[in-house]
DNA sequence: ATGTTATTCAACCCAAAGGTTAACCATGAG
DNA sequence: CTCATGGTTAACCTTTGGGTTGAATAACAT
């Protein structure tokens, strides 16, 4: 039942949707307490608030007429090991490793029009 | 010069965006040698490199004919403290610690008053 | 000079994303 | 029952995103 990184990141690349996890990490709130701040239909909101369901970043709790959300970070978490495991994997060090074994090997330096 | 948070998280919200990350962790490549995995064009990857290059996750380096890319996962930085802080503000701990409190406090929690 | 390699650019196409409004379900209040 | 509240769904529109092809540029090889 884990969710795809992809639609991680896609629910969180979006503005509106960030600052709705953001209002979550602060508590509990109705559909329509979210929407408050937005300059959109409750519709539209609504249709974010699915995506981010979809995505399994939030949970929705049914309380008589009214749906109370909550963060569900779990999915993030995928992201950072992401994050994690590419910038760590050789890049860096060897990046500039690499780029001083050119300096040192080639008699011949073209142009420094080169900046890092 | 630091990058909107949300270019960054639409840069690698796109599976091939996400592998040709992948693949300069592993070191420079030029934008064919990137391009050879994918099952579409060169002006298609050539566009995603563009648009990695706007969001400040690669630098290419001029050499001749080819454009050498290499990793810049800088931004991706800002993207782990956007997660940690949404994920750690408040959220989880008072969560269950929310449940818990409903869960001995009201022994009839018919609902809660909230009426704007 | 001519051609080959590496890459971008321009013009399109199509699908998906984000928004709107209006109609539609539920539930709680009177 | 009736009505207002909270929210979703449906139909639609417009913008953006990812892809194509074909021509353009730029550097190297012959």
């Amino acid at each position: 039942m884990s969710v795809p990184l992809n639609d991680t990141l896609l629910a969180i690349a979006d503005p509106t949707r960030r600052a709705i996890l953001e209002r979550l990490s602060r508590g509990e709130a109705r559909v329509s307490d979210v929407a408050a701040p937005f300059a959109m239909s409750l519709a539209a909101v609504s249709k974010h608030v699915a995506v981010l369901e979809r995505a399994r970043l939030l949970r929705r709790r049914r309380v008589g007429r009214e749906q109370l959300l909550s963060l569900r970070p779990g999915p993030l978490d995928d992201v950072t090991r992401w994050i994690v495991a590419t910038r760590t994997c050789w890049s860096e060090r060897l990046d500039t490793l690499d780029a001083l074994l050119h300096e040192a090997a080639s008699p011949s330096p073209r142009r420094r029009k080169e900046r890092t």
